[in-house]
DNA sequence: TCCGTGGGTCATGCCAC
DNA sequence: TGGCATGACCCAC
């Protein structure tokens, strides 16, 4: 029987939805420890299933971890029909049989166990999985994974294969082509087929479950495939003998996609940004830099090409340090960031796989699909109640623009998912409200009692805590990152639940909780300069000290809380998740101007947070954390604020900056850097300074690194004509000074010089 | 192999003057 | 020449 409420359709039985519709459920199959035993090898692994059917795709299988010395690789895709699974299951939940078949896979890690038995042809040979402990929980369980990291070093861009490095805990080996003199741990090989079939044997010997690297699939993985297949070889680094392949992006922008069979690849980057790193750039050097605290042996980028080719003719044992020292660092970064036990964590609560970036519409599903089907309802297809209407997003308050003594941030810890949690914000509430529902807006009310997305915020939140509690910091990483990702996949068709009302519901309750936070502030006297989305800046001014100035915030939380929760006790009759703490105490703080007016900025500040040596500048948005402008700006602009704020002179520096820019002193920190986010082509509308001087070269790549020069931007790499020191003087020195300047009654000309209007 | 909106700034290129 | 809309980036949350 379909019920159709509020446009949404929601079956009692998925057997009953119309045809053509699409269905996704849940069926609860064993979830314990399952030893694998195949070719008389072992393996222990965990399994989840979420079954996901559509009208034309049959199935989607996900195994969350596995363990163990390896395991042939295991495939499975099932044909048969839907119902035949679910009274196959009902029939035994203990046993499950399945055609294996080789040419339809699945990923090692992706495959189907249930409790079972495995039967069938398997590469031709049976396979054989059965239950150990059923009743061990999966959060007990830490898979121990065995990584290999590895980097490729070619001649050139797209050129041969000149060495290849390979990191695991017991053992580092490098490979090169070409003969060399004994080092330890360097094979060298007669040629770059050699080098490959070796490296493929390594992989073998091995037996690593994860391969890690930098940009791994889009440049070693996919160089491993080019040079193979000019070598008439494939690319045999899968489990059992199997080969692998790299799968084309579908559209422009997306990265291409690595089958290894049995193994799972991981890219560093991919990986750093899944878990919300955040780096100047995303290169090797740079983040091994701030994570490790050490760089690449090769510094220079500019010729660092040339410098492999080089060391390759001359000196490869050298070229094999440097090669070696690359997969170091990246292992390094692994395991700084804890990025394994990060993606594992992730993979137990959201299903996907380790590899995986993105996918927070499937984690979703993943999560909430078997509780929704486990309340007998079943949701609808993606896109089949497509609405067309915007929601707002976060508000950010007018600022108070000028230079500070003590400003407070106080903060709502997780605003969006307390707002959930607290309003009851959910698809099925929404769909179901029932008879004393819950105020949201844009015209949604929620059920108060029976939803869904609530409880899994409160367990998410129960175990963040916990893990909080037990320093483990890849769970509560994990945790914290798919609670903040359920706001944004409300918000997009991508996402079956997606709904105006259930986003407006969470941002418009935003807006009037800050607002009325503000609001109660200032009643209470203090001043509120500033407040974006979850945030509010409240002026304490001169004359308190540090222990002064966060007793003043913490009270103002606590009671702001204490007002909130009585609050909504009498206006929902329900009870307040929502937790405000003071988050920051800026001892100094600046708040600018929009450029060329006196209204207040948003999203752009600085402050000076810490006492003695911890003391630093925080610098949000400003020329100095932008990274396509200048060095030399955002120095410049870095220096002004700490002396700025320190009360130290800064005059003379900035006649001195003025000076040394003029005498070509600071000639590099005059490059630019900016990002072709659209291919070079693509420019029609107009043509922006990188992208004209992108054009200059034979390959532009992603990054662009220009100069101004006097007869405009011109590529690093080959810029002939002679740097227009006035430009840098008055687009980059001038606007990074002003900003604060303006804000002491001067500027940067009346400073520097009366050079500036010359020209 | 689909998380989002809001905000600031600059350069370009078109338009009216 | 100046005003203005728009394209392009990057950043805060």
């Amino acid at each position: 029987m379909t019920e159709t409420v509020d446009g949404f359709v929601l079956t009692r039985q998925w057997r009953d939805a119309a045809a053509g519709v699409a269905l996704s459920f849940w069926l609860a199959t064993p979830r314990g420890p399952v030893r694998v035993r195949m070719n008389g090898r072992e393996a222990v692994m965990f399994v989840q299933r979420q079954v996901e059917a559509h009208s034309d795709r049959r199935r989607e299988v996900d195994l969350t971890t596995m363990q163990g010395k390896p395991v042939d690789a295991l495939y499975f895709k099932s044909r048969r029909s839907l119902q035949d699974e679910q009274q196959r299951l009902s029939a035994s939940a203990m046993t499950y049989e399945a055609d294996v078949r080789p040419s339809e896979r699945f990923l090692m890690e992706r495959f189907v166990t249930g409790a079972c038995r495995v039967t069938g042809p398997l590469r031709s040979r049976p396979g054989h999985l059965e239950m150990v402990n059923p009743s061990m929980k999966q959060s007990d369980y830490r898979p121990r994974l065995r990584v290999m990291s590895l980097d490729i070093e070619t001649d050139g861009f797209e050129g041969p294969i000149l060495s290849i490095a390979a990191v695991t805990e017991e053992r580092e080996q490098v490979l090169m082509a070409g003969p060399g003199p004994a080092t330890s741990g360097v094979r060298y090989l007669p040629d770059e087929r050699a080098v490959l079939a070796a490296f493929f044997d390594l992989v073998r010997d091995e037996d690593p479950d994860v391969l890690i690297g930098w940009n791994v699939v889009e440049f070693d993985l996919a160089c491993l495939q080019r040079r193979s297949e000019q070598h008439g070889l494939r690319l045999l680094l899968g489990r059992g003998g199997e080969h692998g392949r790299l799968l084309a992006p579908q559209r422009e922008g997306q990265l291409s996609i690595a089958r290894i069979p049995g193994r799972v690849i991981i890219d560093g980057i991919g990986a750093l940004k899944s878990a919300t790193y955040s780096f100047e750039s995303f290169g090797l050097e740079r983040v091994a830099q701030e994570l490790l605290g050490r760089g690449k042996a090769i510094h220079d980028p500019d010729d660092r090409g040339e410098e492999i080719t080089r060391l390759f003719r001359e000196d490869k044992p050298g070229l094999a340090a440097y090669n070696l020292e690359d997969c170091r660092l990246v292992s390094g970064i692994f395991e700084r960031a804890q990025l394994i036990d990060f993606l594992i964590e992730r993979q137990r609560m959201t299903g996907l796989s380790m590899g995986r970036v993105g996918g927070a519409v499937a984690a979703f599903d993943h999560l909430y699909l078997p509780r929704l089907h486990r309340k007998g309802r079943v949701a609808h297809d993606v896109g089949a109640l497509a609405t067309r209407s915007d929601a707002p997003g976060g508000t950010v308050l007018p600022s108070q623009p000028g230079i500070y003594d003590n400003v407070l941030v106080l903060d709502f810890k997780s605003l969006y998912p307390s707002i959930i949690r607290t309003f009851k914000v959910d698809p099925l509430g929404l769909a179901f409200p029932g008879d004393d529902p819950i105020e949201g807006y844009a015209g949604g009310t929620f059920a108060r009692h029976e939803h869904i997305l609530p409880q899994l915020i409160e367990s998410l939140w129960a175990e963040r805590d916990r893990a909080k509690a037990e320093r483990d910091a890849a769970l509560s990483r994990a945790i914290k990152i798919l609670m903040n990702s359920f706001y944004g996949v409300l918000g997009t068709p991508g996402c079956r639940f997606s709904n105006p009302k259930l986003v407006s519901s969470i941002t418009m309750r935003g807006h009037e909780i800050i607002t009325r936070s503000r609001d109660w502030i200032c009643e209470r006297g203090w001043k509120v300069i500033y407040g974006d989305t979850d945030s509010l800046f409240v002026l304490v001014g001169e004359g308190h000290d540090v222990e002064g100035c966060l007793r003043i915030g913490a009270q103002l939380a606590d009671e702001l809380n204490t007002w909130w929760r009585e609050h909504i006790a009498s206006e929902h009759k329900t009870e307040s998740y929502l937790e405000m703490e003071l988050e920051t105490l800026y001892q100094r703080f600046f708040m600018p101007t929009l450029r060329g007016s006196d209204r207040g900025s948003a999203k752009r500040y600085a402050g000076l947070v810490g006492t003695g040596s911890e003391q630093r500048v925080i610098i949000k948005g400003l020329e100095a954390v932008r990274t396509d402008w200048t060095p030399l700006a955002r120095n410049f602009q870095r220096e002004l604020l700490r002396r700025v704020f320190l009360h130290e002179p800064y005059e003379a520096m900035v006649r001195d900056t003025r000076q040394q820019l003029m005498q070509g002193q600071l000639d590099e920190q005059l490059v630019y850097q900016k990002r072709l986010r659209r291919h070079i082509d693509a420019y029609a509308k107009n043509i922006p300074p990188h992208v004209r001087a992108a054009r200059m070269l034979d390959r532009p790549t992603g990054r662009v690194r220009y100069l101004m020069t006097t007869q405009g931007p011109e590529p690093l790499a080959k810029h002939r004509s002679p740097i227009d020191y006035h430009h840098y003087l008055e687009r980059q020195l001038a606007p990074a000074a002003d900003a604060l300047l303006s804000c002491l009654g001067t500027d940067f000309a009346t400073i520097a010089g009366d050079q500036l209007r010359l020209f």
